[in-house]
DNA sequence: TATTGTTATACTCTATAACTATA
DNA sequence: TATAGTTATAGAGTATAACAATA
């Protein structure tokens, strides 16, 4: 171990030994790097989530995309009705139920995720070249696993 | 793999196989357990890392504070004068530059930090044993990696 | 001129209470 | 009586510009 990093930890007082630490300085900067790569689609990853959601079930109502995304419902009402604003989604009639909502993606929705989901494959693909040397698959099992705490 | 869990991997469109979304729920559930743990204490984790890093190195400048921790300068201001106000840190003079200040703790926040200390031990606790049969070290060497992207 | 700490401010995220229309 | 969506609002956390004192 050379000086420099030993220096370093000395100065942090055992702070980057703290998994919490860790978590918080990864996740800001993944998630700086995600917020660049959906910039020119005008998506925040908040919104590349709920397009996906829908996508991948619509007829979804408001409150499920909520819990699958655990974002409160009046802040979720925010998000779709700017997505719905630029076209990008529809909430449409549920089937029996006349207080929700069924939700979709028109096609520009469709057509815009998908260039999205390019994106956040390149993205994904520099979080890879970084983890060379560590098993991400288990890496993501055991951040699944801590989410359980 | 069971339907239930299955039919999950599908509501959620793909999302949960990527690294921010994994590494943004565990961050969530690990702060909140953090959270509440250094509730007693009334401090908050950016509270708790202030005072680790001018323990591990009183004499320290608001500057360096800040870029060890990532915190910016203005907002840096505020949580001293709270820390101040309660008689936990003291701004000493420097030694040679009567710009800024030498940080270091009082008694009180030494004491105070302690207990805090204890206390962030039981909340890693709780996350190592989550973790059984995962290699913590090298999730953590994982997650350094990730915050150089 | 540049830097340290400060003030003021704004923007995003997140959280809660209360309303409406339906059930 | 309960639920889905909505409105309004408040509280964190974070970010930038500009100022005073000092280098």
């Amino acid at each position: 171990m050379d000086r420099s990093k030993k220096d370093q930890k000395a100065a942090l007082g055992g702070l980057d030994d703290q998994i919490g630490f860790a978590l918080r300085l990864a996740q800001v900067a993944v998630f700086k790097d995600f917020i660049a790569a959906l910039k020119m689609f005008g998506l925040r990853p908040t919104d590349f989530s709920v397009l996906a959601v829908i996508a991948a079930t619509p007829g979804l109502k408001q409150q499920e995309v909520g819990e699958l995304l655990h974002i409160q419902r009046p802040n979720l009402v925010i998000i779709l009705d700017q997505l719905q604003a630029r076209g990008l989604i529809m909430r449409g009639n549920a089937p029996r139920d006349r207080r929700s909502y069924a939700l979709s993606l028109t096609a520009e929705g469709e057509a815009l995720l998908e260039g999205a989901k390019i994106a956040q494959g390149l993205h994904e693909n520099r979080v890879d070249a970084l983890l060379e040397g560590f098993d991400k698959t288990m890496i993501i099992a055991a951040l699944k696993r801590i989410s359980t705490l």
